[in-house]
RNA sequence: GGGCGCUUAGCUCAGUUGGAAGAGCUCCUGGUUUACACCCAGGUGGUCGGCGGUUCGAGCCCGUCAGCGCCCA
């Protein structure tokens, strides 16, 4: 499987195109991904949210799954046994709205076809096209259990979904009745709550006279849908408004169908809202309703179930709600029934799928009572066995479950779950049962006994998903040792749809809360900070993406955005970020191989010991040890500190290892040391093994396929151990001091940059002796040398003339020019220098100038900045002097 | 109407107990340094949304206002 051959020569630049299919096939066909049930190991277990079957891979999921897979691979690297269980959810409407539209195509509408070929249809799509999006989801790397995908319309879970609905009703807590719900005139059926998108609109208030019986004048209602009028019963005012005291008990004549309808009192009309005097329309309005059933009304349905008003609603039979708005409207004004018109901003409820106009309206549906479902939901975030990343999402979530209302789960669908129920013809009694029953219980017929024609809301099956994935109601093996899971990663806009449905479930049905973390990613935006949708046309294509900068690139740039809990604005080209830093890791580590030939180093070697080490070597140890503890933080449980534990990872990577260990390696790799040159291979062979170890959970693809080349690699890097953070390895001296020895290159580099000095030409440098500060260059005059391109690098006792002067610290480094200055660019330097030391120090004086600050902050704060200061005058002393000495030339 | 979040360099964003403002990208200047131009070295760039308050000290804590974005009614 692994070559483990150094000779091979690595391509310039790294292609993920060669490289991510088949190192996906490898772990496939390998079942790297595979959870064992009987293995001893601590649990680790994440069930994916499961995407709509009709679902294309969007940006969203790319986050949302690209998170789940840096969880499980960090906790399977950990030695944990873990299962991601992936699957698709049936999505009722959604589905059976795609379907329907490719039917119309052949000018076929459901109906035409009946509900079983309509349903054979839909499931031949689902066989066509449901895997596409779990497909995309791998080419993303997810290490998904594929071996146990599920559907929410499987068998199985078809089952679970029986079960509990059957629970629920023997329990009590599932109920059939006429309400008011939400409807959707085009997708024609009810919805819940939640699928009832508010969004605000400019509408008017029609003030409408309603004439009384007695020709006393009339009363003024104001309606923002006066096509509801068609099905009013009655009038009410506030029991307390004085202009309606007379009124009470009247009678009134509704215009159009001449009912006749009493004006009556209750407490819930608002005196200041409109006239003070609302109609109440119960069958088409949910405060009319409650209304309606408190006195006792006739309830008029003036429409039907599309939005077309029907026989009660006399002359305006036949015409579509708004148009018969428009014509009711304009008849009123005719018949000089309109007092006045407003404009009137109100929150317009839309279809959640089909964004048509939501109408309230009066229809027997089922029900789920929710508020003893509620409580240990409640408890459970309360007493913090459930956490929210972020924490605010608590609030959201409480205000809801205390809140709670019945939940509408029938919908008149022909997709999705039917209803588990059955009626008697002949006695109307209705049986709740898996299988239809032979007799009737009520009245023993055994004849015309019909199964409910409506379908259950999808998340009726996605809230069991936890376990009805496992096999619940069945005991199995799965079920015992991966339930509860522990992380669930989800975004917050279905936190009503689904996250507190599944807690609440969790609890009823198994008796536990179904994970013990919720982790709400962020919202993926464009450049403009709008959300990411079809209709706009602004969502990118993650596979057109993955193919051109690989699922690595897309995978970081996506996490590096993502800070906890915001949302991220998205744009392709940042890819290249990602992309970046992929090449970066390839060539570090080709470099690394080339110099390998012939050596004997192997990842399994582990590291020498530190006293065998040169210093630089023992720097870059202590640097991989303090990222490994810093990667660990940022992961450990609970943090979810990702985009900071990738940031650790690429600056280490970046930084350390390649900009400054790498560098300073090359004169002993190409030195004649061979002891030495081995000891700094095994040292670069090992920490690339640790930089691709704490990298892989991020980027999987590209750190496999670099890891199966190193030598000693065993396996797939995928099941390798994550490394654990030795405290012993890391020398925070050795960091200063190395620290100093970089900054004493960066000195020279910039020198060398101001007096356009070409890099490969070599230079002479004079430090001037200094207690401190001019040490750092002669403990590593070697280093320094190659770093910066210095030929001869000494001491001097005094200042030499001729030299361009930079500051390390007081310490004055001085590049031999041989009186070849360009005086006034190099005073332009000085001057730009000074004047932003001088910028600072006046900064941190002005505090030792408050009394105040010197008698009350801490000693050591105050001593900090003495010596900053102190520091900030010699910087500003010496390069005076200097600039006095330019000026004399 | 109620609640939440955001406002830091031209852009995207870090900034975890209050103690001398950071990264990446962009831009500018150099560069055929045998890992990498998907690169290297260097540089420019910020009254931390406004106004108050607490404090010796505020990007960070409190109040208030404004703009943007969500959620609930």
């Amino acid at each position: 499987m692994s070559q483990n051959s150094s000779s091979e020569a690595l391509p310039k630049a790294y292609d993920p195109a060669i490289v991510e299919n088949s190192i996906y096939q490898k772990w496939e066909s390998s079942r790297c991904f595979a959870a064992n049930p009987d293995s001893d190991r601590e649990k680790y277990c994440i069930v994916i949210p499961p995407p709509n079957v009709t679902g294309m891979l969007t940006m969203g999921h790319v986050l949302n799954n690209t998170l789940q897979d840096i969880l499980i691979r960090h906790q399977r690297m950990l030695g944990r046994e873990t299962l991601w269980l992936p699957g698709t959810d049936h999505a009722g409407i959604a589905t059976q709205n795609v379907v329907e539209k490719a039917l119309a195509k052949e000018k076929l509408s459901r109906h035409d076809l009946g509900r079983e070929k309509f349903l054979d249809r839909v499931w031949s799509w689902k066989e066509k096209y449901g895997g596409i999006i779990l497909s995309q989801l791998k080419k993303l790397g997810c290490s998904c259990d594929w071996e146990r995908e599920r559907f929410t319309m499987d068998e199985g879970l078809s089952q679970a979904v029986q079960r509990s609905f059957i629970k629920l009703y023997q329990d009590g807590l599932i109920y059939k009745g006429k309400y008011i719900i939400n409807w959707c005139p085009r997708c024609r059926t009810a919805l819940s709550d939640e699928e009832k998108i508010p969004e605000d609109t400019n509408g008017s208030l029609w003030y409408i006279r309603y004439p009384r019986k007695d020709g006393k004048g009339h009363v003024v209602v104001a309606t923002t849908r006066p096509e509801t009028m068609l099905g009013d019963v009655a009038v009410a005012v506030n029991p307390h408004d004085e202009r309606y005291a007379d009124l009470i008990g009247k009678t009134l004549i509704l215009p159009f169908v001449n009912r006749e309808i009493p004006v009556l009192v209750d407490d819930f009309v608002d005196k200041t809202f409109g006239t003070g005097a609302v109609k109440i329309t119960p069958a088409h309005d949910p405060n009319d309703f409650e209304m309606g059933r408190r006195h006792n009304l006739d309830q008029v349905i003036v429409m039907d179930e599309g939005g077309v008003m029907n026989e009660l609603a006399g002359k305006f039979k036949g015409m579509e709600r708004f148009a018969a708005r428009k014509a009711i409207v304009e008849e009123l004004e005719e018949l000089g029934l309109l007092e006045k018109i407003e404009d009137h901003q109100l929150a317009v409820g839309h279809c959640e799928r089909c964004k048509t106009v939501i109408e309230p309206y009066l229809s027997d549906q089922w029900f789920v009572k929710m508020k003893p479902l509620a409580e240990k939901a409640i408890e459970a975030v309360k007493s913090g066995k459930l956490r929210f990343t972020p924490n605010r999402w608590v609030g959201v979530y409480l205000h809801w479950m205390e809140n709670i209302r019945d939940w509408c789960i029938s919908r008149q669908l022909w997709w999705g779950h039917r209803i588990p129920a059955y009626t008697c013809g002949s006695c109307r009694h209705v049986m709740v049962a898996s299988d239809c029953p032979d007799k009737c219980d009520k009245c023993g017929a055994t004849q015309g006994i019909t199964q409910d024609e409506d379908v259950l809301d999808t998340w009726f099956s996605s809230w069991l998903w936890p376990f009805s994935t496992m096999g619940w109601p069945e005991q199995t093996e799965t079920l015992r040792r991966f339930y509860p899971t522990d992380t669930l990663v989800t975004g917050p806009d279905i936190i009503f749809f689904w996250v507190a449905r599944m807690v609440m479930a969790g609890y009823y049905f198994v008796g536990e809360c179904p994970f013990h973390d919720v982790y709400f990613t962020s919202i993926v935006r464009d450049m403009k900070g709008r959300k990411m949708s079809k209709s706009l046309g602004n969502s990118p294509d993650p596979l057109e993406i993955i193919g051109k900068y690989g699922a690595d690139a897309l995978r970081y740039t996506v996490i590096s955005l993502a800070p906890v809990g915001q949302d991220i604005r998205f744009a392709e080209n940042k890819v290249e970020i990602g992309r970046n830093f992929a090449n970066k890791l390839w060539n570090a580590s080709r470099f690394v191989m080339m110099n390998l030939e012939g050596a004997s180093c192997s990842i399994k070697a582990g590291l020498p010991e530190a006293s065998r080490l040169s210093p630089i070597d023992n720097w870059i140890v202590s640097r991989m040890n303090y990222a490994i503890e810093q990667v660990s933080a940022n992961l450990a449980e609970g943090q979810f500190r990702f985009n900071d534990a990738l940031k650790v990872a690429y600056e280490f990577i970046w930084n350390d290892f390649c900009d400054w260990y790498i560098e300073m390696c090359k004169p002993v790799l190409f030195g004649k040391d061979a002891e030495r040159k081995a000891l700094t291979l095994q040292v670069l062979v090992s920490c690339l093994d640790g930089a691709l170890r704490i990298l892989h959970p991020f980027m999987p693809f590209v750190t496999e396929e670099i890891w199966q080349k190193l030598p000693g690699s065993e396996g797939f890097l995928m099941q390798a151990a994550f490394p654990v953070a030795d405290a012993a390895r890391v020398n925070v001296p050795l960091e200063q001091e190395i620290g100093e020895l970089m900054e004493a290159v960066r000195v020279i580099r910039n020198l060398r940059a101001s007096a356009n000095i070409s890099p490969a030409k070599k230079v002479t440098v004079r430090v001037v002796k200094n207690d401190k500060t001019s040490e750092a260059f002669i403990n590593h005059a070697d280093m320094i040398r190659s770093l910066a391109g210095v030929e001869s690098l000494s001491l001097a006792d005094g200042k030499p003339s001729g030299h361009l002067v930079g500051l390390m610290g007081a310490c004055e480094v001085c590049l031999d020019l041989a009186g070849l200055i360009d005086v006034p660019v190099e005073l332009a330097r000085v001057d730009n220098e000074l004047g932003k030391i001088e910028k600072e120090m006046a900064k941190i004086s002005v505090k030792l100038e408050n009394a105040d600050f010197v008698s009350k902050a801490p000693a050591e704060v105050v001593d900090k900045i003495r010596e900053g200061i102190d520091a900030y005058q010699q910087q500003i002393a010496k390069l005076k002097e200097y600039q006095k000495e330019l000026r004399s030339i």
